[in-house]
DNA sequence: GCCCAGGTATAAA
DNA sequence: TTTATACATGGG
């Protein structure tokens, strides 16, 4: 929670001031979300139906267009600058060499609240996929069958994706991926997927409900879980200890995480300590 | 031309 | 339950 004497209105803009583990480069580039771009020294997306445009100037972060209202209704959630991180990194053991390593790699990152549904289709989009080709398939897909505003085009709503034509999304460059998004957006319309549900789950829960729908495994379950619906106990740590040691990762030096994998580190952060003290059974069970 | 990407479904062992 | 293979596409 933003203090209100840190809030500065400026020419229609929004200045936070003294703002900590703030970093949108690490942010809107560490793989958690594919629809910022950096122009200069701004950020600019769009998200939950409208465009949010920010810098950063040493400890203050400017928010374009927005008051305190907006950012107080809005951004402030949206952005994780409603959550704790100095209370979350203090909880954590300080003799733990793999936590303070993917702390440090994922240091300014903040866990995005985005929009559930942008977020499950995006992460169907993102299986066997690079970064690149995700983004370009995700704005395809968005410039196709999202409304249109001066700011750009929304991500696309359930009802629109669960209409749209097999041959359509293959044009787009979906591949296989195509069948799953107006299978999934169906059952979202036919609350066959429960929002409500997932909410109301811990993460446990909502990562085996996620996985039980086509096209959706254990890495698009816990994104989702994670980037859509907050869930910061939902990961699976056995599965990616497994995965780092296996030398999945080539940005991994003696089974940590960094570089690239920056907001992967930061989830590990987030799971290391509940999955030590839960027996390891890295939330499966 | 080649390898591979923030994996998953499916079949087979 | 774990392991192998196909999958659409294009970025680098």
């Amino acid at each position: 929670m933003i203090k209100k004497s840190d809030l500065v209105a400026v020419n229609g803009d929004l200045e936070i001031k003294n703002v900590r583990y703030f970093d949108p480069d690490l942010i809107f580039d560490c793989g958690q979300c594919f629809r910022f771009e950096k122009y200069g020294n701004v950020w600019k997306g769009i998200a939950l139906g409208e465009e949010l445009a920010l810098e950063k100037d040493g400890d203050t972060v400017r928010i374009f267009n927005c008051d305190e209202k907006k950012f107080r209704e809005k951004w402030e959630y949206y952005l994780g600058l409603a959550d704790d991180y100095d209370a979350i990194r203090s909880s954590f053991p300080a003799e733990d060499c793999y936590l303070l390593d993917a702390m440090e790699a994922g240091k300014g990152i903040r866990i995005l609240h985005q929009d559930g549904f942008e977020v499950l289709i995006s992460f169907i989009i993102s299986q066997n996929n690079n970064i690149a080709r995700i983004k370009k398939c995700i704005s395809r897909v968005c410039e196709r069958y999202g409304k249109r505003t001066d700011a750009g085009y929304l991500f696309p709503d359930p009802e629109t994706l669960a209409c749209a034509e097999r041959e359509e999304l293959k044009e787009l460059g979906l591949g296989y991926r195509d069948e799953y998004i107006p299978a999934i957006s169906r059952a979202v319309l036919s609350g066959e997927f429960s929002f409500d549900y997932i909410e109301k789950s811990d993460g446990n829960a909502a990562l085996k409900y996620l996985a039980g729908f086509k096209g959706i495994g254990p890495k698009v379950a816990s994104c989702v879980a994670l980037f859509g619906f907050g869930k910061f106990d939902a990961f699976p740590v056995d599965v990616w200890i497994k995965r780092i040691l296996d030398g999945h990762y080539p940005g991994m030096k003696d089974g940590r995480y960094f570089g690239k994998y920056a907001g992967i580190a930061q989830q590990y952060m987030f799971y290391y300590e509940r999955w030590k003290n839960s027996g390891n059974d890295g939330g499966k069970k």
